[in-house]
DNA sequence: ACGTCATTTGGCTAAAATGCAAAATGATAT
DNA sequence: ATATCATTTTGCATTTTAGCCAAATGACGT
């Protein structure tokens, strides 16, 4: 099968979703967290100095992107990766930096 | 040696500014071109229903994220993909929506 | 039912991104 | 020197994002 490098219209939409919302400091870091496994919001609140409501709306950006997935644990939300090969794109990226 | 996920400050930042230049379906379609190799302004263009002032900034954006490379050959100017790796970014990405 | 803890949501403001139109630039041709 | 073509830059209006604070929600203990 031919590979081809272009993509449906609306793949190309998803596709720019997810980059947009790695396309930040604090929520690259989250993911880069997640990676360790899941994690409690308030221990990923520990790494940063910004309000909790803050991160809440970055751990919602990642979710809508559908990058993250939560589950409530008693008085905890947990979040974790919902497709660890997301992580095969950092090291991708690292590559590209490296080549340069 | 160990692997660790998590990058240092300086190119958490950089990292994300990739990814956040690769946030738009636009960009994206541009980057997706350019696999295809060297092309000129004017044909990527054609690519869009957007104006020629708009391309440009796109195009600028990328090309401050590294991304991109510019040529001036007579009137015409080319763009390019710095380092083509950044490709398998694109499928790694390919794996995460289809692994959903 | 009430209080508390952990997190999200709403309301707001400031900053950044998007996009068009018009002006500026750079290369070439006349 | 002027005109033309291809592209970038500037200026401006509109939209989106980021961040804080305060209020709301949900789970649990008393």
């Amino acid at each position: 099968m031919k590979r081809t490098a272009t993509s449906s219209k609306l793949s190309v939409k998803r596709k720019s979703e997810i980059f947009k919302a790695l396309g930040h400091p604090t929520r690259l870091q989250i993911v880069e967290k997640l990676a360790e496994g899941e994690q409690c919001v308030c221990v990923v609140l520990e790494m940063f100095d910004i309000d909790m409501s803050t991160l809440s709306r970055h751990l919602s950006v990642l979710k809508n992107a559908g990058i993250v997935t939560d589950e409530r644990r008693g008085k905890n939300i947990f979040y974790s990766l919902t497709c660890p090969c997301i992580l095969d794109m950092f090291q991708c990226l690292e590559k590209v930096l490296g080549d340069r």
